[in-house]
DNA sequence: TGACCATATGAACATAATAGAATATATTAG
DNA sequence: CTAATATATTCTATTATGTTCATATGGTCA
């Protein structure tokens, strides 16, 4: 953004990229593969989805671009190709954590004692 | 994320956020605000869609807490609230750039000569 | 070749997200 | 009070997204 005006084309391109990291399980793929590459089978045990559902994850981060694929005998490993997400995760929770604070606050001065559901 | 371990919860939270800014007529009135506070109705001008999808829309982006809501009279103001949707935004970008490039390149070290798509 | 394994894809279904029309609420003016 | 204006909400139809089961594809090994 920065002061610039988006056509509705890229204004299209940014929310789908946005919407694409906007699942837990791709996310959960994603952080997976931060440590480096891994198969997809090892992905299925990690997240605990279904085969077929991590198989059509990991083909729409692929073809969102932000992970690589590479065949090696029978096994197919993934690894991350755009450090960025992570940067975007980052940011997203400094975000997260500011707007919490933000309403333990409001909470805090406006009603004590109120239950907003069980603590973590 | 940075080597860290999230649980379910969390990710999910990220996730939602995340989608929060997967739709381009909410992304168009953030960029709409980043000039500062404005009315429902000049945002519904911006973004030519209808005045009942445009409060929807704000409504999603005030309790994500992306922004703050100050009535004045009959007139009801937006304004960003965290301006790190504008880093996130930028880094979207970025990472569509760099993208894109690739995908360029590919295209121009494999077949040369195609159409990608009318250009803009 | 056929048996076997890992991964990808298609079809059916369930659920979530979105837009629009109509209506409700809030505020001001007379 | 009523009329008028700005914004929010409800209801409904439609579309997008995700999951699962079954099956196809691509590869190895005997």
């Amino acid at each position: 953004m920065a002061g610039n005006v988006l056509n509705d084309k890229t204004l299209e391109l940014i929310a789908e990229r946005f919407r694409l990291l906007g699942d837990p399980v791709r996310l959960r793929l994603l952080q997976s593969l931060e440590g480096g590459e891994r198969s997809v089978a090892d992905l299925v045990a990690v997240t605990g989805a279904g085969q077929a559902s991590v198989s059509k994850h990991l083909q729409l981060l692929l073809r969102g671009g932000l992970v690589d694929r590479r065949r090696q005998g029978m096994f197919v490993y993934y690894s991350v190709s755009d450090d960025r997400v992570f940067e975007l995760c980052d940011v997203v929770c400094g975000s997260l954590t500011a707007f919490l604070a933000r309403e333990l606050e409001h909470l805090g001065g406006g009603a004590a004692g109120n239950d907003t559901g069980s603590g973590d």
